[in-house]
DNA sequence: CCTAATCCCTGTAAGC
DNA sequence: TGCTTACAGGGATTAG
């Protein structure tokens, strides 16, 4: 389940390892994960060359010497590994004219690649809200975002056309930090908190990248190693566990079809 | 328009 | 032991 620090994380191990990389061959073992044609999607990568690499919400760009750009949307279990093994989650093998090789695994197959000549062919960006880093992304959107809507936060901090990169275990951490319940209405939280949760989310995000993201089950960088941050985690996945704030117990409830962890006793 | 619910997919774990 | 069921959640789509 990478979100924004894994995918960050990725992504800066890939211009390490794939930058000036001419693609050589691509082996397309399951073309669910391409949502085209594999014909096309093989005659526009082979020969390229890799001129940058980016990260644009929780979606990787891959841009081509012929300008095409390569999107890579890993999803839940998507993983894009060098220096792997291949396997029976191995979906498409990248070739490289100095024999080196990229994997991308995805046990479940919801992730999705695709070859465009604009992001824009692609809705994901087009409705995507601003990066959590961008100078748009002020506490005074934050606040007269929040006014706009009736939603739980924890609801609110989910929709990536709010702000692009938040999911599930961050959302869970960035409330606890902010001490505020993930069942708070949006409209209904001060302005002075709410700065404090835009604060957090630059920070938590900030510092899940210093440890190269969490692993809490598939989620692996570009060299397979799991990120460090599940240890520094407060409340996701901890049901049953102290606070380790005030050591009432964390609790699990379900919002927006997914779980959240929380303290109800410290996040108000 | 706004929001919630559903679906996609498969490995893992819990339950009977 | 072995089968069935629930669950994990990013994002598109559908329903209300």
């Amino acid at each position: 389940m990478p979100e924004l620090p894994e995918v960050e994380t990725i992504v800066r191990d890939l211009n390490k390892f794939l930058l000036s990389k001419t693609i050589s061959k691509v082996v397309v073992r399951d073309a669910f994960v391409l949502r085209t044609a594999a014909a096309e999607f093989i005659k526009r990568l082979k020969g390229q060359t890799v001129e940058n690499i980016s990260r644009r919400g929780k979606a990787i760009v891959i841009g081509l010497a012929s300008k095409d750009m390569l999107v890579i949307q890993l999803m839940m279990t998507g993983q894009l590994v060098m220096h792997a093994a291949e396997d029976k989650h191995t979906r498409i093998t990248f070739i490289f004219t100095d024999g080196s090789k990229l994997l991308y695994h995805d046990q479940r197959r919801f992730g999705q690649l695709r070859v465009v000549r604009h992001l824009h062919e692609i809705n994901y960006f087009n409705i995507l809200g601003p990066e959590p880093f961008s100078q748009e992304f002020t506490p005074r959107y934050m606040r007269e975002s929040l006014k706009k809507t009736a939603r739980p936060i924890k609801n609110v901090l989910l929709d990536h056309t709010f702000v692009a990169g938040i999911g599930n275990i961050y959302a869970c951490e960035i409330l606890f930090r902010s001490k505020v319940s993930p069942q708070r209405s949006a409209c209904q939280i001060s302005a002075a908190k709410a700065d404090i949760i835009h604060h957090q989310i630059v920070d938590v995000l900030g510092e899940a990248i210093a440890h190269r993201g969490t692993s809490f089950r598939n989620y692996r960088d570009g060299s397979g190693q799991k990120g460090s941050f599940s240890q520094r985690l407060a409340v996701y996945g901890r049901e049953g566990q102290p606070c380790p704030r005030c050591k009432a117990l964390i609790q699990c409830i379900s919002q927006a079809s997914r779980s959240t962890f929380y303290c109800a006793r410290c996040q108000k």
